[in-house]
DNA sequence: GCAAACGCTTGATCTTTATCAAGTGAGGGG
DNA sequence: CCCCTCACTTGATAAAGATCAAGCGTTTGC
Protein backbone atom coordinates (compact mmCIF):
# COMPACT_ATOMS: atom_id res chain seq x y z
CA UNK A 1 0.00 0.00 0.00
CA UNK A 2 1.44 3.01 -0.89
CA UNK A 3 2.39 5.49 1.63
CA UNK A 4 0.65 8.44 -0.17
CA UNK A 5 -2.42 7.04 1.15
CA UNK A 6 -1.68 6.84 5.01
CA UNK A 7 -2.59 10.49 6.15
CA UNK A 8 -6.32 10.10 4.16
CA UNK A 9 -6.57 6.95 6.16
CA UNK A 10 -5.15 8.01 9.40
CA UNK A 11 -7.25 10.95 9.98
CA UNK A 12 -10.44 8.99 9.90
CA UNK A 13 -12.35 9.37 13.48
CA UNK A 14 -11.67 5.43 14.16
CA UNK A 15 -7.66 5.51 13.59
CA UNK A 16 -6.88 9.21 14.28
CA UNK A 17 -6.16 8.37 18.28
CA UNK A 18 -4.89 4.94 18.01
CA UNK A 19 -0.80 4.01 18.80
CA UNK A 20 1.12 4.85 15.70
CA UNK A 21 2.44 1.38 16.50
CA UNK A 22 -0.88 -0.17 16.17
CA UNK A 23 -1.63 1.83 12.92
CA UNK A 24 1.29 0.57 11.21
CA UNK A 25 0.51 -2.72 11.53
CA UNK A 26 -2.86 -2.65 10.28
CA UNK A 27 -0.99 -1.02 7.26
CA UNK A 28 1.90 -3.48 7.27
CA UNK A 29 -1.17 -5.90 5.99
CA UNK A 30 -3.61 -3.63 4.22
CA UNK A 31 -3.32 -3.11 0.33
CA UNK A 32 -5.12 -0.77 -1.82
CA UNK A 33 -6.85 -1.44 -5.18
CA UNK A 34 -8.74 0.29 -8.08
CA UNK A 35 -11.73 -1.11 -9.42
CA UNK A 36 -13.98 -0.26 -12.52
CA UNK A 37 -16.84 0.55 -11.75
CA UNK A 38 -20.05 -2.20 -11.01
CA UNK A 39 -17.72 -4.42 -9.70
CA UNK A 40 -18.85 -6.63 -6.76
CA UNK A 41 -16.51 -6.26 -4.04
CA UNK A 42 -18.46 -8.43 -1.14
CA UNK A 43 -21.41 -10.66 -1.33
CA UNK A 44 -23.47 -11.11 1.98
CA UNK A 45 -23.22 -13.88 3.64
CA UNK A 46 -19.55 -14.64 2.58
CA UNK A 47 -17.11 -14.47 5.77
CA UNK A 48 -16.03 -10.94 6.42
CA UNK A 49 -12.38 -11.31 5.30
CA UNK A 50 -11.72 -7.30 5.28
CA UNK A 51 -12.48 -4.47 6.41
CA UNK A 52 -13.17 -1.95 3.43
CA UNK A 53 -12.26 1.91 3.31
CA UNK A 54 -13.42 3.81 0.28
CA UNK A 55 -10.79 6.41 -0.53
CA UNK A 56 -12.13 7.83 -3.83
CA UNK A 57 -15.00 6.89 -5.59
CA UNK A 58 -18.90 5.73 -4.43
CA UNK A 59 -19.81 2.11 -3.03
CA UNK A 60 -23.33 0.84 -2.99
CA UNK A 61 -24.50 -1.24 -0.01
CA UNK A 62 -27.22 -3.50 -0.75
CA UNK A 63 -29.12 -6.85 0.06
CA UNK A 64 -31.19 -9.21 -2.13
CA UNK A 65 -33.63 -11.79 -1.11
CA UNK A 66 -35.96 -14.18 -3.55
CA UNK A 67 -34.87 -12.54 -6.69
CA UNK A 68 -35.34 -8.77 -4.82
CA UNK A 69 -33.09 -6.28 -4.51
CA UNK A 70 -32.44 -2.99 -2.15
CA UNK A 71 -29.30 -0.27 -2.05
CA UNK A 72 -29.18 -0.31 1.68
CA UNK A 73 -26.88 2.93 1.51
CA UNK A 74 -24.12 4.76 -0.11
CA UNK A 75 -20.65 5.18 1.24
CA UNK A 76 -18.90 7.41 0.32
CA UNK A 77 -14.91 9.19 0.77
CA UNK A 78 -13.32 8.52 3.24
CA UNK A 79 -15.58 5.76 5.23
CA UNK A 80 -14.79 2.13 5.90
CA UNK A 81 -17.89 -0.02 5.49
CA UNK A 82 -18.47 -3.64 7.28
CA UNK A 83 -17.31 -2.63 10.31
CA UNK A 84 -19.55 -4.41 12.15
CA UNK A 85 -19.31 -7.79 10.15
CA UNK A 86 -15.35 -7.49 10.75
CA UNK A 87 -15.86 -6.69 14.35
CA UNK A 88 -18.17 -9.51 15.15
CA UNK A 89 -16.32 -12.16 12.66
CA UNK A 90 -19.58 -12.70 11.41
CA UNK A 91 -20.72 -13.18 7.86
CA UNK A 92 -21.53 -9.96 5.53
CA UNK A 93 -25.09 -8.95 5.49
CA UNK A 94 -25.25 -6.81 2.84
CA UNK A 95 -23.22 -7.31 -0.81
CA UNK A 96 -21.17 -4.08 -2.07
CA UNK A 97 -20.68 -2.83 -5.31
CA UNK A 98 -18.57 0.31 -6.71
CA UNK A 99 -21.16 2.82 -8.89
CA UNK A 100 -18.13 4.36 -10.44
CA UNK A 101 -14.22 3.72 -10.53
CA UNK A 102 -13.13 3.53 -6.66
CA UNK A 103 -10.02 3.68 -5.00
CA UNK A 104 -10.24 0.83 -1.91
CA UNK A 105 -8.40 0.06 0.67
CA UNK A 106 -8.66 -3.46 2.40
CA UNK A 107 -7.20 -4.65 5.85
CA UNK A 108 -7.24 -8.05 6.84
CA UNK A 109 -10.12 -8.56 9.62
CA UNK A 110 -8.11 -10.47 11.94
CA UNK A 111 -5.58 -7.50 11.91
CA UNK A 112 -8.46 -5.52 12.92
CA UNK A 113 -9.32 -7.83 15.82
CA UNK A 114 -6.34 -8.29 16.77
CA UNK A 115 -5.41 -4.75 17.15
CA UNK A 116 -8.71 -3.91 18.57
CA UNK A 117 -7.47 -6.68 21.64
CA UNK A 118 -4.43 -4.59 21.81
CA UNK A 119 -4.97 -0.87 21.49
CA UNK A 120 -7.65 0.87 23.90
CA UNK A 121 -8.39 4.03 21.79
CA UNK A 122 -9.20 2.11 18.47
CA UNK A 123 -11.28 0.03 20.54
CA UNK A 124 -13.27 2.98 22.08
CA UNK A 125 -12.99 4.94 18.61
CA UNK A 126 -14.56 1.79 17.14
CA UNK A 127 -17.49 1.75 19.88
CA UNK A 128 -18.14 5.47 18.86
CA UNK A 129 -18.04 4.80 14.74
CA UNK A 130 -20.35 1.49 15.65
CA UNK A 131 -22.79 3.66 18.16
CA UNK A 132 -23.12 6.51 14.79
CA UNK A 133 -23.92 3.52 12.66
CA UNK A 134 -26.69 2.27 14.57
CA UNK A 135 -28.09 5.56 15.37
CA UNK A 136 -27.75 5.50 11.38
CA UNK A 137 -30.03 2.84 10.78
CA UNK A 138 -32.21 3.56 13.34
CA UNK A 139 -33.20 6.88 11.51
CA UNK A 140 -33.14 5.47 8.35
CA UNK A 141 -35.87 2.78 9.74
CA UNK A 142 -38.08 5.34 11.02
CA UNK A 143 -37.90 7.65 7.51
CA UNK A 144 -39.37 4.02 6.01
CA UNK A 145 -41.60 3.31 8.62
CA UNK A 146 -43.41 6.62 9.81
CA UNK A 147 -43.07 7.94 6.19
CA UNK A 148 -44.88 8.03 2.53
CA UNK A 149 -42.70 7.70 -0.17
CA UNK A 150 -43.16 11.38 -1.07
CA UNK A 151 -42.25 12.33 2.25
CA UNK A 152 -39.36 10.46 1.54
CA UNK A 153 -37.96 12.32 -1.46
CA UNK A 154 -39.27 15.56 0.53
CA UNK A 155 -37.02 15.06 3.18
CA UNK A 156 -34.30 13.44 0.97
CA UNK A 157 -34.32 16.18 -1.19
CA UNK A 158 -33.78 18.88 2.10
CA UNK A 159 -30.90 16.62 3.75
CA UNK A 160 -29.06 16.05 0.23
CA UNK A 161 -29.39 20.19 -0.15
CA UNK A 162 -28.08 20.63 3.15
CA UNK A 163 -25.38 18.08 2.47
CA UNK A 164 -23.92 20.22 -0.51
CA UNK A 165 -23.87 23.39 1.21
CA UNK A 166 -27.08 24.55 1.38
CA UNK A 167 -27.89 26.37 -1.83
CA UNK A 168 -31.59 26.30 -3.29
CA UNK A 169 -29.97 24.61 -6.23
CA UNK A 170 -27.62 21.40 -6.05
CA UNK A 171 -27.35 17.93 -7.60
CA UNK A 172 -28.66 14.63 -6.77
CA UNK A 173 -25.76 12.55 -5.92
CA UNK A 174 -26.89 9.33 -7.06
CA UNK A 175 -28.72 8.30 -10.22
CA UNK A 176 -32.26 8.48 -9.88
CA UNK A 177 -32.67 4.30 -10.33
CA UNK A 178 -30.29 3.40 -7.54
CA UNK A 179 -31.96 6.78 -5.61
CA UNK A 180 -35.44 5.01 -6.13
CA UNK A 181 -34.14 1.81 -4.22
CA UNK A 182 -32.66 4.03 -1.50
CA UNK A 183 -35.80 5.50 -0.75
CA UNK A 184 -37.64 2.33 -0.68
CA UNK A 185 -39.35 2.68 -4.30
CA UNK A 186 -39.64 2.08 -7.69
CA UNK A 187 -37.83 3.91 -10.43
CA UNK A 188 -41.63 4.81 -11.94
CA UNK A 189 -42.58 5.96 -8.48
CA UNK A 190 -39.58 8.28 -7.90
CA UNK A 191 -40.59 10.14 -11.32
CA UNK A 192 -44.07 10.18 -10.35
CA UNK A 193 -43.08 11.53 -6.62
CA UNK A 194 -41.03 14.19 -8.24
CA UNK A 195 -43.70 15.16 -10.07
CA UNK A 196 -45.54 15.17 -7.16
CA UNK A 197 -43.17 17.57 -5.52
CA UNK A 198 -43.41 20.29 -8.31
CA UNK A 199 -46.60 21.87 -6.11
CA UNK A 200 -43.98 22.79 -3.40
CA UNK A 201 -41.67 24.53 -5.58
CA UNK A 202 -38.85 21.64 -6.38
CA UNK A 203 -37.88 21.65 -10.03
CA UNK A 204 -35.90 18.43 -11.59
CA UNK A 205 -33.97 17.89 -14.66
CA UNK A 206 -31.74 15.18 -15.10
CA UNK A 207 -29.53 15.04 -11.54
CA UNK A 208 -30.00 19.04 -11.20
CA UNK A 209 -32.68 20.24 -8.25
CA UNK A 210 -33.99 23.34 -7.54
CA UNK A 211 -35.73 24.55 -4.46
CA UNK A 212 -37.75 27.50 -5.49
CA UNK A 213 -39.64 27.52 -2.12
CA UNK A 214 -37.53 26.19 0.60
CA UNK A 215 -40.42 27.11 3.22
CA UNK A 216 -43.30 25.67 1.40
CA UNK A 217 -40.86 22.39 1.00
CA UNK A 218 -40.16 22.46 4.20
CA UNK A 219 -44.00 22.70 5.31
CA UNK A 220 -44.54 20.14 3.27
CA UNK A 221 -41.58 17.80 4.68
CA UNK A 222 -41.84 18.64 8.35
CA UNK A 223 -37.98 17.43 8.83
CA UNK A 224 -37.10 16.66 12.05
CA UNK A 225 -33.22 16.02 13.35
CA UNK A 226 -34.61 12.48 15.16
CA UNK A 227 -34.71 11.43 11.56
CA UNK A 228 -32.38 13.81 9.04
CA UNK A 229 -29.84 14.64 10.89
CA UNK A 230 -27.19 11.92 10.24
CA UNK A 231 -24.70 13.70 11.85
CA UNK A 232 -25.56 13.56 15.63
CA UNK B 1 -30.72 -1.20 44.61
CA UNK B 2 -31.14 -4.48 46.29
CA UNK B 3 -28.10 -6.71 45.87
CA UNK B 4 -30.44 -9.40 44.67
CA UNK B 5 -30.62 -7.84 41.42
CA UNK B 6 -27.08 -7.26 41.14
CA UNK B 7 -26.07 -11.32 40.09
CA UNK B 8 -28.49 -11.13 37.54
CA UNK B 9 -27.42 -8.07 35.66
CA UNK B 10 -23.99 -9.46 36.49
CA UNK B 11 -24.07 -12.09 34.24
CA UNK B 12 -25.12 -9.76 31.06
CA UNK B 13 -22.59 -10.32 28.12
CA UNK B 14 -22.09 -6.43 28.75
CA UNK B 15 -20.89 -6.62 32.40
CA UNK B 16 -20.25 -10.36 32.93
CA UNK B 17 -16.39 -9.27 31.91
CA UNK B 18 -15.37 -6.16 33.70
CA UNK B 19 -13.80 -5.29 36.70
CA UNK B 20 -15.35 -6.32 39.70
CA UNK B 21 -14.40 -2.71 40.97
CA UNK B 22 -16.01 -0.93 38.19
CA UNK B 23 -19.26 -2.89 38.23
CA UNK B 24 -19.50 -1.81 41.68
CA UNK B 25 -19.18 1.77 41.06
CA UNK B 26 -21.57 1.64 38.11
CA UNK B 27 -23.90 -0.47 41.05
CA UNK B 28 -23.86 2.65 43.32
CA UNK B 29 -25.29 4.97 41.44
CA UNK B 30 -27.76 2.60 39.90
CA UNK B 31 -31.18 2.11 41.22
CA UNK B 32 -34.07 -0.08 40.25
CA UNK B 33 -37.88 0.91 40.18
CA UNK B 34 -41.11 -1.14 39.31
CA UNK B 35 -42.91 0.46 37.01
CA UNK B 36 -46.76 -0.53 36.06
CA UNK B 37 -48.09 -1.25 32.39
CA UNK B 38 -48.13 1.47 30.03
CA UNK B 39 -45.90 3.91 31.43
CA UNK B 40 -43.40 6.08 29.65
CA UNK B 41 -40.04 5.60 30.34
CA UNK B 42 -38.38 7.34 28.28
CA UNK B 43 -39.62 10.16 25.31
CA UNK B 44 -37.63 9.91 22.19
CA UNK B 45 -35.27 13.82 21.72
CA UNK B 46 -34.54 13.80 25.25
CA UNK B 47 -31.26 13.61 26.60
CA UNK B 48 -29.49 10.33 27.41
CA UNK B 49 -29.86 10.56 31.43
CA UNK B 50 -29.69 6.43 32.11
CA UNK B 51 -28.47 3.46 30.45
CA UNK B 52 -31.89 1.10 30.66
CA UNK B 53 -32.15 -2.49 32.15
CA UNK B 54 -35.17 -4.38 31.89
CA UNK B 55 -34.92 -7.11 34.79
CA UNK B 56 -38.43 -8.44 33.98
CA UNK B 57 -41.69 -7.75 32.39
CA UNK B 58 -41.77 -5.60 28.55
CA UNK B 59 -40.54 -2.44 26.53
CA UNK B 60 -41.81 -1.35 23.42
CA UNK B 61 -39.59 0.79 21.68
CA UNK B 62 -41.10 3.24 19.68
CA UNK B 63 -40.94 6.22 17.15
CA UNK B 64 -43.56 9.18 16.49
CA UNK B 65 -43.41 11.34 13.20
CA UNK B 66 -46.10 13.54 12.20
CA UNK B 67 -48.92 11.97 14.71
CA UNK B 68 -48.01 8.97 13.68
CA UNK B 69 -46.55 5.75 15.34
CA UNK B 70 -44.80 2.62 14.98
CA UNK B 71 -43.15 0.15 16.85
CA UNK B 72 -39.65 -0.42 16.73
CA UNK B 73 -38.81 -3.26 18.64
CA UNK B 74 -40.04 -5.43 21.90
CA UNK B 75 -37.20 -5.44 24.38
CA UNK B 76 -37.29 -8.06 26.98
CA UNK B 77 -35.66 -9.69 30.16
CA UNK B 78 -32.69 -9.54 30.86
CA UNK B 79 -31.60 -6.88 28.42
CA UNK B 80 -30.31 -3.45 27.87
CA UNK B 81 -31.63 -0.49 25.72
CA UNK B 82 -30.49 2.76 24.16
CA UNK B 83 -27.21 2.17 24.68
CA UNK B 84 -26.22 3.54 21.90
CA UNK B 85 -27.39 6.66 23.24
CA UNK B 86 -25.60 6.43 26.38
CA UNK B 87 -22.21 6.01 24.88
CA UNK B 88 -22.62 8.82 22.65
CA UNK B 89 -24.39 10.90 24.90
CA UNK B 90 -26.92 12.01 22.25
CA UNK B 91 -30.66 12.24 22.41
CA UNK B 92 -32.52 9.44 22.35
CA UNK B 93 -34.12 7.98 19.09
CA UNK B 94 -37.20 6.04 20.42
CA UNK B 95 -38.91 6.55 22.92
CA UNK B 96 -40.25 3.61 25.75
CA UNK B 97 -42.95 2.28 27.49
CA UNK B 98 -43.88 -0.69 29.40
CA UNK B 99 -46.32 -2.88 28.10
CA UNK B 100 -46.94 -4.49 31.28
CA UNK B 101 -45.82 -4.06 34.64
CA UNK B 102 -41.86 -4.31 34.38
CA UNK B 103 -38.66 -3.81 36.68
CA UNK B 104 -36.41 -1.99 35.10
CA UNK B 105 -32.69 -0.97 36.52
CA UNK B 106 -31.54 2.40 35.70
CA UNK B 107 -27.48 3.52 35.77
CA UNK B 108 -27.06 7.29 35.27
CA UNK B 109 -25.24 7.24 31.43
CA UNK B 110 -22.45 9.13 32.56
CA UNK B 111 -21.71 6.59 35.55
CA UNK B 112 -21.54 4.22 32.29
CA UNK B 113 -19.34 6.84 30.28
CA UNK B 114 -17.09 7.02 32.90
CA UNK B 115 -16.44 3.44 33.56
CA UNK B 116 -16.11 2.51 30.01
CA UNK B 117 -13.02 4.89 29.68
CA UNK B 118 -11.97 2.89 32.51
CA UNK B 119 -11.96 -0.41 32.01
CA UNK B 120 -11.22 -2.14 28.22
CA UNK B 121 -12.80 -5.17 29.03
CA UNK B 122 -16.30 -3.25 29.52
CA UNK B 123 -15.75 -1.09 26.34
CA UNK B 124 -15.13 -4.03 24.74
CA UNK B 125 -18.30 -5.99 25.76
CA UNK B 126 -20.27 -2.80 24.08
CA UNK B 127 -18.09 -3.04 20.88
CA UNK B 128 -19.63 -6.49 21.04
CA UNK B 129 -23.05 -5.59 22.04
CA UNK B 130 -23.25 -2.56 19.69
CA UNK B 131 -21.99 -4.57 16.97
CA UNK B 132 -25.08 -7.04 17.34
CA UNK B 133 -27.76 -4.08 17.65
CA UNK B 134 -26.44 -2.79 14.71
CA UNK B 135 -26.76 -6.42 12.62
CA UNK B 136 -30.36 -6.66 14.23
CA UNK B 137 -31.70 -3.48 12.69
CA UNK B 138 -29.88 -3.95 9.40
CA UNK B 139 -31.83 -7.24 9.38
CA UNK B 140 -35.24 -5.58 10.09
CA UNK B 141 -34.56 -3.38 7.57
CA UNK B 142 -33.72 -5.67 4.62
CA UNK B 143 -36.99 -7.45 6.61
CA UNK B 144 -39.24 -4.27 5.88
CA UNK B 145 -37.71 -3.41 1.98
CA UNK B 146 -37.25 -6.40 0.51
CA UNK B 147 -40.88 -8.27 1.94
CA UNK B 148 -44.28 -8.14 1.64
CA UNK B 149 -46.48 -7.50 4.74
CA UNK B 150 -47.81 -11.48 4.35
CA UNK B 151 -44.14 -12.59 3.97
CA UNK B 152 -42.96 -10.25 7.31
CA UNK B 153 -45.60 -12.13 8.98
CA UNK B 154 -45.06 -15.74 7.57
CA UNK B 155 -41.33 -14.93 8.52
CA UNK B 156 -42.12 -13.42 12.02
CA UNK B 157 -44.46 -16.53 13.01
CA UNK B 158 -41.57 -18.80 11.81
CA UNK B 159 -38.69 -16.57 14.28
CA UNK B 160 -41.10 -16.76 16.88
CA UNK B 161 -41.92 -20.27 17.02
CA UNK B 162 -38.03 -20.92 16.85
CA UNK B 163 -37.85 -19.02 19.93
CA UNK B 164 -40.26 -20.18 22.00
CA UNK B 165 -38.47 -24.30 21.20
CA UNK B 166 -39.90 -24.80 17.62
CA UNK B 167 -43.00 -26.92 18.29
CA UNK B 168 -45.71 -26.45 15.91
CA UNK B 169 -48.35 -24.74 18.85
CA UNK B 170 -46.74 -21.26 20.39
CA UNK B 171 -47.99 -18.31 21.80
CA UNK B 172 -47.43 -15.05 20.08
CA UNK B 173 -45.64 -12.63 22.62
CA UNK B 174 -47.14 -9.50 21.83
CA UNK B 175 -50.57 -7.92 21.09
CA UNK B 176 -51.51 -8.11 17.99
CA UNK B 177 -52.25 -4.51 17.45
CA UNK B 178 -48.63 -3.70 18.13
CA UNK B 179 -47.35 -6.79 16.46
CA UNK B 180 -49.32 -5.62 13.34
CA UNK B 181 -47.05 -2.14 14.57
CA UNK B 182 -43.65 -3.64 14.51
CA UNK B 183 -44.45 -5.70 11.30
CA UNK B 184 -44.88 -2.35 9.49
CA UNK B 185 -48.73 -2.50 8.86
CA UNK B 186 -51.93 -1.86 10.38
CA UNK B 187 -54.23 -3.75 12.64
CA UNK B 188 -56.56 -4.45 10.28
CA UNK B 189 -54.18 -5.68 7.46
CA UNK B 190 -52.68 -8.15 10.13
CA UNK B 191 -55.68 -9.68 10.63
CA UNK B 192 -56.29 -10.02 7.29
CA UNK B 193 -52.94 -11.43 6.65
CA UNK B 194 -53.60 -14.15 9.35
CA UNK B 195 -56.10 -15.51 6.94
CA UNK B 196 -54.16 -14.74 4.03
CA UNK B 197 -51.75 -17.58 5.56
CA UNK B 198 -54.51 -19.93 6.06
CA UNK B 199 -53.71 -21.86 2.54
CA UNK B 200 -50.34 -22.33 4.21
CA UNK B 201 -51.62 -24.15 7.02
CA UNK B 202 -51.26 -21.73 9.86
CA UNK B 203 -54.04 -21.31 12.18
CA UNK B 204 -54.61 -18.66 14.74
CA UNK B 205 -57.04 -18.29 17.85
CA UNK B 206 -56.51 -15.36 19.43
CA UNK B 207 -52.52 -14.91 20.55
CA UNK B 208 -52.04 -19.03 19.91
CA UNK B 209 -50.48 -19.86 17.11
CA UNK B 210 -50.20 -23.57 14.97
CA UNK B 211 -47.89 -24.06 11.98
CA UNK B 212 -50.01 -27.32 10.58
CA UNK B 213 -47.69 -27.32 7.69
CA UNK B 214 -44.15 -26.52 8.54
CA UNK B 215 -42.67 -27.20 5.07
CA UNK B 216 -45.67 -25.79 3.44
CA UNK B 217 -45.14 -22.09 5.05
CA UNK B 218 -41.45 -22.10 4.65
CA UNK B 219 -41.48 -22.43 1.46
CA UNK B 220 -43.27 -19.71 1.50
CA UNK B 221 -42.00 -17.51 3.49
CA UNK B 222 -38.24 -18.45 2.67
CA UNK B 223 -36.61 -17.66 6.12
CA UNK B 224 -32.87 -16.56 5.35
CA UNK B 225 -30.43 -16.32 8.16
CA UNK B 226 -28.89 -13.00 6.71
CA UNK B 227 -32.21 -11.50 7.60
CA UNK B 228 -34.43 -13.92 10.28
CA UNK B 229 -31.12 -15.47 12.40
CA UNK B 230 -31.13 -12.96 15.54
CA UNK B 231 -28.63 -14.69 17.00
CA UNK B 232 -25.45 -14.06 14.67
C1' DG C 1 -73.93 -8.79 37.17
C1' DC C 2 -74.18 -5.50 33.93
C1' DA C 3 -72.55 -1.79 31.14
C1' DA C 4 -68.84 0.44 29.19
C1' DA C 5 -64.48 0.02 27.11
C1' DC C 6 -61.46 -2.17 24.30
C1' DG C 7 -59.16 -5.29 21.14
C1' DC C 8 -60.03 -7.57 17.25
C1' DT C 9 -62.41 -8.65 12.95
C1' DT C 10 -64.94 -7.80 8.71
C1' DG C 11 -66.58 -5.44 4.68
C1' DA C 12 -66.58 -1.51 1.57
C1' DT C 13 -63.99 1.94 -0.34
C1' DC C 14 -60.05 4.80 -1.35
C1' DT C 15 -55.14 5.71 -1.70
C1' DT C 16 -50.71 4.35 -2.54
C1' DT C 17 -47.54 1.70 -4.82
C1' DA C 18 -46.11 -1.83 -8.17
C1' DT C 19 -46.23 -3.80 -12.62
C1' DC C 20 -46.41 -3.90 -17.51
C1' DA C 21 -45.85 -1.81 -21.85
C1' DA C 22 -44.46 1.71 -24.72
C1' DG C 23 -42.14 5.84 -25.89
C1' DT C 24 -38.48 9.61 -25.43
C1' DG C 25 -33.95 11.44 -25.34
C1' DA C 26 -29.08 11.49 -24.37
C1' DG C 27 -24.59 9.24 -24.83
C1' DG C 28 -21.37 5.88 -26.86
C1' DG C 29 -19.50 2.85 -30.40
C1' DG C 30 -19.03 1.39 -34.87
C1' DC D 1 -23.05 10.33 -38.50
C1' DC D 2 -26.24 7.15 -37.35
C1' DC D 3 -27.84 3.56 -34.70
C1' DC D 4 -28.07 1.18 -30.50
C1' DT D 5 -28.31 1.09 -25.76
C1' DC D 6 -29.95 2.53 -21.61
C1' DA D 7 -31.81 5.48 -18.15
C1' DC D 8 -35.75 7.73 -17.50
C1' DT D 9 -40.60 8.93 -18.25
C1' DT D 10 -45.46 8.23 -19.10
C1' DG D 11 -49.83 5.95 -19.19
C1' DA D 12 -52.86 2.10 -18.21
C1' DT D 13 -53.82 -1.40 -15.15
C1' DA D 14 -53.38 -4.34 -11.13
C1' DA D 15 -52.12 -5.31 -6.55
C1' DA D 16 -51.17 -4.03 -1.92
C1' DG D 17 -52.18 -1.53 1.84
C1' DA D 18 -54.79 2.20 4.47
C1' DT D 19 -58.94 4.12 6.03
C1' DC D 20 -63.63 4.29 7.53
C1' DA D 21 -67.51 2.26 9.63
C1' DA D 22 -69.70 -1.24 11.94
C1' DG D 23 -70.11 -5.34 14.64
C1' DC D 24 -68.49 -9.02 17.82
C1' DG D 25 -66.65 -10.93 21.97
C1' DT D 26 -63.94 -10.40 26.05
C1' DT D 27 -62.41 -7.91 29.73
C1' DT D 28 -62.85 -4.42 33.25
C1' DG D 29 -64.73 -1.81 36.68
C1' DC D 30 -68.45 0.07 39.16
Amino acid sequence: MPDSDYPDIRELDIFKDMQNEHFQSLMRGAYVQNFPAQIELITEGEPSDFLHIVLSGTVDLFSTWNNRETSMATVRPISTFILAATIKDAPYLMSARTLEKSRIALIPSQDVRAVFDADNDFARAIVTELAQCYRSVIKAQKDLKLRSSLERLANYLLRQQKRSGGAPSFDLALEKRRLASVLGMTPENLSRAIKGLQPYGVMVTGTHVTIEDQDDLERFAKPNPLIDDHTT
